[in-house]
DNA sequence: AATATGACCATAC
DNA sequence: TGTATGGCCATAT
């Protein structure tokens, strides 16, 4: 029996992120986790950088925090779809 | 081929 | 409350 073939990273992570609601939020390791990778935190980071397409905005850090790479693009983005944003000191935080 | 570098995370101290 | 360490994954050099 031919077994179904894992999904390439990239479309696993794709798959994952374009299934978060609009105005919920992930953490990367959650992504990680659905995406079948756990752990692959820092890989879903990596791809979310090149994939198009997707609403990347929705991911964020496990503590809250927003990466700082993208952090003042993440924040309107997020505030746009309802989602509260606090700039905490260095960087921006999600409110739970 | 080997190493370094990130939009990271969990654990240990 | 910080810093260190090891794990994870795809590029870049």
């Amino acid at each position: 029996m031919p077994v179904t073939p894992p999904l390439p990273f990239s479309e696993a992570v794709r798959r994952a992120v374009r299934a978060i609601p609009r105005g919920q939020v992930r953490s990367y390791a959650q992504v990680a986790l659905y995406a079948g990778k756990p752990g692959a935190a820092r890989g879903v980071g990596r791809e979310l950088k090149t994939l198009e397409g997707v609403p990347w905005w929705r991911v964020i850090r496990s503590d809250g925090t927003l990466a700082p790479a993208v952090a003042p693009e993440q924040a309107r983005r997020l505030k746009a779809e309802g989602v509260q944003v606090k700039r905490s000191g260095e960087h921006f935080r999600v409110q739970t």
